[in-house]
DNA sequence: TATGCCTCCTTAGAGGCTCTAGGAATTCTA
DNA sequence: TAGAATTCCTAGAGCCTCTAAGGAGGCATA
């Protein structure tokens, strides 16, 4: 056994690499964002600062690679959520999909947050390397719910408006979103699609990054009120959540 | 004149404030929010760094000092645009309010990504100081939308759900809100405006945040169908924005 | 088995940051 | 005109990111 040594060492890496991770995480939950530093990150793993060099390239790399786990983590919450409904009807998927994205983001706000302040990067540097795991986490999280929305109007078309009725620039800014997609959707099906996407996760986005609190103190009943109307630009039929 | 020195002496320490606050937009709209540092601040004024601990007691209370300045800034914009319609119908002057509110924000969207990223201080902190000049700006901003809403009501009441077929819960924070603004608001009127505001300024964190353009590159259409949604949900008339 | 390479980790250190301490110059007050 | 207050300075402690240079060990090959 030749190869064994060399993978060994290989394991051992992964393993550094992901206690690297979770001493990131632990801080961020327990200590707030800034207290993820390249040399607290050292402190909790017993290395010294610069070792960690070995591993990330620089504090926005490590930044970068825990995001990426984040919104994996996201969409596999949303994924499962999903799948548990596979017997069920397309609009008890959708709301149970919808609901998990809530419960994971509201459960772990500060890894939400963190996955709000570092968008796509700046449109300079994403021109030269397009697909960063961050970027491809990103795209596999959109298209959760995306997918579901494709395949419900492949069941059971939801009224759309004629897309001679659209903004123009609108149409054409889906036309182009469509083909990077390399999907079949119409775009008016997307423009409903994103209409309904964008008042989900922009009240999402409101609920955890504290923008509503000066009014609301729970917003699950107003999540769910936005749920509600989804399902009738959809035409399904809303389902209660399950009691918990 | 024995009070004129002791008052030239404050005039000067106004101008130096008002220079550093100067100073610290400029650098978070030429080079990024990490490059607004007490150091690259006074070096810009021809200071020291400490020196600037005469004004500002920390990098933070200058941070809540320009996001005030900013938040204000929004709320001018906004009234600037409804006055300049006081002779017009409450829908022409709504919907002036709203547009002057993403005419400002994507015209600065540093500045809006700061007032954004900077919300109302930690829970715990903030029963100690209720009333920081930041919290007052925050205030003063959302009254903008919800005055004219008020006075929508009392001139034309839209439809309302009624108040037993609200969500308890809901119905209970709208109340103790309501309260809070010392105004006589029910809580029926206080929910339709709530949702209008959510879907509105939901729509705009999310377009200046960056958390859209992995579809959209130009949102004015998007934002005017929101406000077209809006004139329907509140029983107005929409009228498209004038030509540029 | 001995030699060289490669990986991992170390310390040292440059240059930035926030913020405190203590002192000098200036300006106001009495 | 003497004391008090204000404004600014430099020095420096203790963080941070990241580079450089070197040592200790595992690994492969002669």
């Amino acid at each position: 056994m030749a190869v064994q040594p060399a993978r060994r060492r290989e394991k051992l890496r992964q393993a550094t690499l992901t206690e690297i991770r979770e001493a990131a995480r632990r801080l961020l939950t327990t200590q707030g964002p800034a207290a993820v530093t390249i040399n607290a990150v050292a402190r909790q793993i017993g290395m010294s600062g610069p070792a960690l060099y070995h591993y990330f390239a620089s504090h926005d790399d490590l930044v970068a690679a825990v995001t990426a786990d984040f919104l994996r983590e996201l969409t596999a919450a949303m994924q499962a959520a999903r799948d548990a409904h596979a017997a069920g009807s397309p609009a008890e998927r959708l709301l149970a999909t919808c609901r998990a994205m809530r419960e994971w983001a509201t459960a772990h706000p500060a890894e939400f947050g963190w996955i709000f302040a570092s968008p796509i990067p700046t449109t300079a540097s994403a021109r030269h390397r397009p697909d960063t795991p961050r970027n491809q986490a990103g795209r596999d999280f959109e298209l959760v719910f995306l997918q579901q929305i494709e395949e419900l109007w492949a069941s059971a078309p939801f009224p759309v408006p004629a897309p001679e009725d659209m903004d123009p620039s609108v149409r054409e800014q889906l036309r182009a979103y469509a083909t990077t997609l390399g999907r079949e959707l119409p775009v008016e099906v997307l423009h409903v699609a994103m209409a309904c996407w964008i008042r989900l996760y922009g009240l999402l986005c409101m609920e955890v990054l504290n923008q509503l609190d000066f009014v609301y103190s729970d917003l699950a009943p107003i999540y769910e009120e936005t749920l509600r109307d989804l399902t009738a630009m959809l035409g399904l039929d809303y389902h209660p959540p399950a009691p918990a």
